[in-house]
DNA sequence: ATGCCTGGTTAAGGCGATGATAAGAGCGCA
DNA sequence: TGCGCTCTTATCATCGCCTTAACCAGGCAT
């Protein structure tokens, strides 16, 4: 599935959890230290990292930055502490995710999953183009038959999101949980609210669609006009 | 003169070297081993190292390869053994220059100024261009239609950050993280800041931008004025 | 045919992000 | 050691965006 670097001090917890990452298709390499891993990090360079953070060398958050320095690979830390707080200057030097203790295997797989998933997602930098549609995600700008449009955030997420998806069907639900990041709670007329005003500045309407068409009962999608 | 990092195992050489080199006027810090030393390189991002080869816990070109991904700081090596061929392959690394031992202070305080002077001339230095804005690194200036523009250090050094990414969106963080070279630690006001100065010289209100567009809920970006 | 359900639009309010200013701290330089 | 320039921090005003809610319009099933 991936290669992910384990770097954890504590060997049961390390033996049992690469066990039960290869066991669940991964390709796993470990670390009891920070700089044995940081030496993995550089030459394996594996696809994902699971960082221990009561590591006896070195603080977590400081071979966290120094992950950073060396590449974009995406970092789940684990800890032991609960405190959410704890959690901040972790996340803010740039780890992807992480996991308290006690955790699983099953459990740790499905945040390796989520993360690549994102993580995969990520390098379309490029603009995309839809008929006379161009989104440009490293200028968050886009433009229709060569006119700026002036989108706010989310609708330019939205607008991304279908384009990076064009020709497919999306559901609300899916919106709401990709662009908005929201379990999905039945409340997606703002989903709808900002369709609409996407309609809108696109110049066009449900009735009458170019680009943004609706299929009713599923969602919507966005195609080139024929 | 220059931050140098001197990443030497010998305690001898170590103090002999620093004191001559301090004598010459250098700012001078240590590290007896090389993951100690990489962590030097990461936190106090040192003008030049000086790497001796035979550390005790890695391999010098190991060393020299993980030094080479976190950044360029250009990189002298030294080393007992005198054969040229043992040479190439460090080279190849990404040393800029090496000494055999045993060498003096002045001797490498030559090879560092050489070096320095070479990693200082090249940086592709050109000026860059943003519709009327012209930013000069070399000179450390910048001009807007002609007239010189009055930046403080770090006002230029975020018009110039801005400039190398002219059209692209960069976050308040990655300017602190890039610019201020901290840890993303949510004082980004002082962003804020700054970039309001920076209208301010650049004779454009937030309202009325037009160089310096703010993008809602992500950061800036400099473009040319439509 | 009619009522329900899905989808569309509009309007309004609250919240959060951003912008500007001023005061204080730090620093280098004289 | 003192002065002045920069940078930082704090505060407040402002503005734009998102959400919520209400209402409207079709289509589909009964």
């Amino acid at each position: 599935m991936a290669d992910i670097l384990l770097i954890e001090d504590d060997v049961a917890i390390r033996s049992a959890l690469s066990r039960g990452l290869r066991e669940l298709g991964h390709a796993v390499s470990s670390s009891p230290t920070a700089f044995e891993g940081l030496r993995l990090a550089v030459d394996d360079r594996p696809d994902l990292i699971v960082l221990d953070l009561g590591l006896p060398d070195l603080d977590g958050v400081e071979l966290l930055r120094m992950l950073r320095a060396v590449s974009r690979v995406p970092v789940i830390v684990a800890t032991a502490r609960d405190g959410d707080s704890e959690m901040v200057p972790v996340l803010d030097a740039g780890a992807d995710d992480y996991v308290v203790k006690p955790y699983s295997a099953a459990q740790l797989d499905a945040r390796i999953r989520a993360v690549l998933r994102r993580a995969g997602a990520e390098p379309a930098a490029e603009p995309l183009r839809v008929g006379g549609l161009r989104v440009d995600p490293r200028a968050r700008a886009a433009t229709l038959d060569g006119q700026e449009l002036d989108l706010t955030p989310r609708e330019f997420d939205v607008l991304h999101y279908l384009a990076t998806r064009s020709g497919e069907v999306v559901s609300k639900r899916q919106l709401l949980t990709e662009v908005w990041q929201l379990p999905y709670g039945g409340a997606d007329k703002t989903v709808d609210v900002h369709l609409s005003w996407l309609r809108r500045k696109l110049g066009e309407t449900a009735a009458e669609p170019r680009y943004l068409h609706t299929v009713r009962g599923v969602g919507v999608k966005l195609a080139e006009p024929s």
